[in-house]
DNA sequence: GCTGTATGAATGAAAG
DNA sequence: CTTTCATTCATACAGC
């Protein structure tokens, strides 16, 4: 698929043609290296949807090696392989609702859309050790997915969500010139 | 960046989505305008983070003057500024300690950030006042404010983005795994 | 060369 | 307040 994407950010400008960027050397977007790409993508196949902070940290660091890139940028790349994902799938969903697909589903037509079925394509491969690279180290992978410790303890009261939607306004406009001494 | 954004909601057909008995020309989203964006920055440059209702109505009435707005749009905006002000300050930070090579070979072209980040180029101004507008409603919003002072550095940094990891590494040792402290 | 598609980036909206 | 979902914009790249 994404087999012919070269390095990160090179050639760029290249495409220029209209405004010609003149960038140069600032690249504006993060162009992932094949081998980040196959990284990442390992990395979600094996279960991985929403890192963590920790997660994306550690992950930034080490795909750091194979060129630049910075947290958010995987950070944005999960969110977005995600919900594209998603959308593929919904959209296939639709398809086939919408086609109707002719036979019964032997399957049961119950919440079997909520788990992580990833296209038909993929011989399946549930993540066991998500062993990516030539790990040496001790092994547990552990996967550890939601761990989050949400220690919430804010208690203020806050008189919030008292908005009277429908009540538009139709008044004289007064002044919104901040007017900060 | 482009400045060109169209006005607001300005798709009137075609808007399917949600096509069904609440039918209306309503558009999915709000689409701010540049002036309303303009203010609501500046607004939040003064010091401004979490309006209260009233705040939130009178500034709602203030900027539909330049476009169609909701009290919830001002809300959802403050809160999602805020908080990715503060996402966007923690994962700069992390990657600037990550990118601090720092070898003797001096930067070359520095400014490797991306956009954002643009906007600080204020004196601190801690505003004392924030007279938005000649508020005069009722005593109802004389409740002596709830200008939250700039500066609450409460600590928190469980959960998202706190890069505070300590010297755990330091070279590309090919390793993904999570680990958990 | 322009146009279509894939995808990085941004943000409104909402759930938790 | 924190985290996630959905939609959209902008851009790189491929195909025609």
């Amino acid at each position: 698929m994404e087999e012919g994407m070269s390095g990160f950010c090179f050639r760029s400008a290249s495409v220029g043609g209209s405004s010609g960027s003149t960038a140069g050397t600032k690249c504006g977007r993060w162009n992932p290296t094949t081998e980040q790409v196959k990284l990442l993508t390992e990395l979600f196949r094996s279960g991985l949807r929403t890192p963590s902070t920790d997660q994306i940290q550690k992950i930034s660091t080490q795909l750091s090696f194979y060129g630049k890139i910075e947290s958010k940028n995987v950070f944005y790349w999960f969110q977005n392989h995600k919900a594209r994902e998603r959308q593929k799938r919904r959209k296939v969903s639709f398809d086939e609702k919408e086609t109707m697909v002719r036979k019964e589903n032997t399957k049961v037509c119950s919440t079997q859309n909520f788990a992580e079925v990833n296209q038909v394509s993929e011989p399946e491969r549930v993540m066991e050790t998500l062993q990516l690279f030539p790990l040496n180290s001790f092994g547990e992978a552990a996967e550890t997915e939601k761990l989050r410790v949400h220690g919430n303890d804010q208690c203020r009261g806050n008189t919030m969500f008292s908005y009277t939607m429908g009540e538009q306004m139709e008044h004289p406009p007064l002044d919104l010139r901040l007017s900060f001494a």
